[in-house]
DNA sequence: GAAACAGATAAGCAGACGCTTATGTGAAGC
DNA sequence: GCTTCACATAAGCGTCTGCTTATCTGTTTC
């Protein structure tokens, strides 16, 4: 299930922080790891697993990989959260309501 | 940290099986179990997990014991997704435009 | 109050997770 | 082409998960 993979990666606090970071901006695994106690292996495992997930993407530049947010995963977890919309408070409720109207 | 215990919570394929049939409408343990091929303790300890995620709530009711979406959990992760709402596809970021006039 | 029932808790165990150290791979620079 | 650098992968290890069976707690019913 793709959703176990985005809950499971994200239920991770460093993995969270990883991802954090990277959605203020794109990064290499190096400038990743800065003030980050985190060591090399440790950093490269924890984006392959964000990267399974479809929480990150990689781009490789020379010898550094860029990494930055994949808004596919993050779709997936608003998808997975509309689902319980009845749940949520009124007032995002009534914004659902009003976007029904802009698509038409 | 709460985010810990919410994304570990619905890590669990069968635990997000449970929270979705709870969606569907407030049930005790055992009609829960009805059809899920799972132990009356694992349905018990997955519960309790929910439970401790804010996920989901508990009201006891005679020797039963209801078990209802809490709308809090799914609040606190709307609120995690709303942080990185920049990667989100433009048609949600015009929404939440409109949501802020309705607010003034 | 004893039996029956809904559910929680305890203990134990196989498998998964996250880390470590060590080593491998691919590109850059000389 | 050899070294250096950025990163990935392998192997091993302690800890955590989720399950099981067995037992306990609390409530209803007679």
């Amino acid at each position: 299930m793709v959703e176990d993979d985005i809950f499971r990666a994200l239920a991770d606090p460093t993995r969270r922080a990883i991802f954090e970071k990277l959605a203020a901006g794109s990064m290499n695994a190096s400038a990743l790891r800065q003030g980050m106690a985190i060591s090399q292996p440790a950093m490269s495992q924890h984006l392959a697993v964000l990267r399974g997930a479809g929480l990150v993407r990689e781009a490789r530049q020379g010898r550094f990989v860029n990494y930055d947010v994949d808004p596919a995963g993050l779709a997936l977890i608003a998808q997975w959260l509309a689902k319980y919309r009845a749940y949520w408070p009124a007032r995002v409720d009534a914004l659902e309501a009003v976007l029904k109207e802009m698509d038409q």
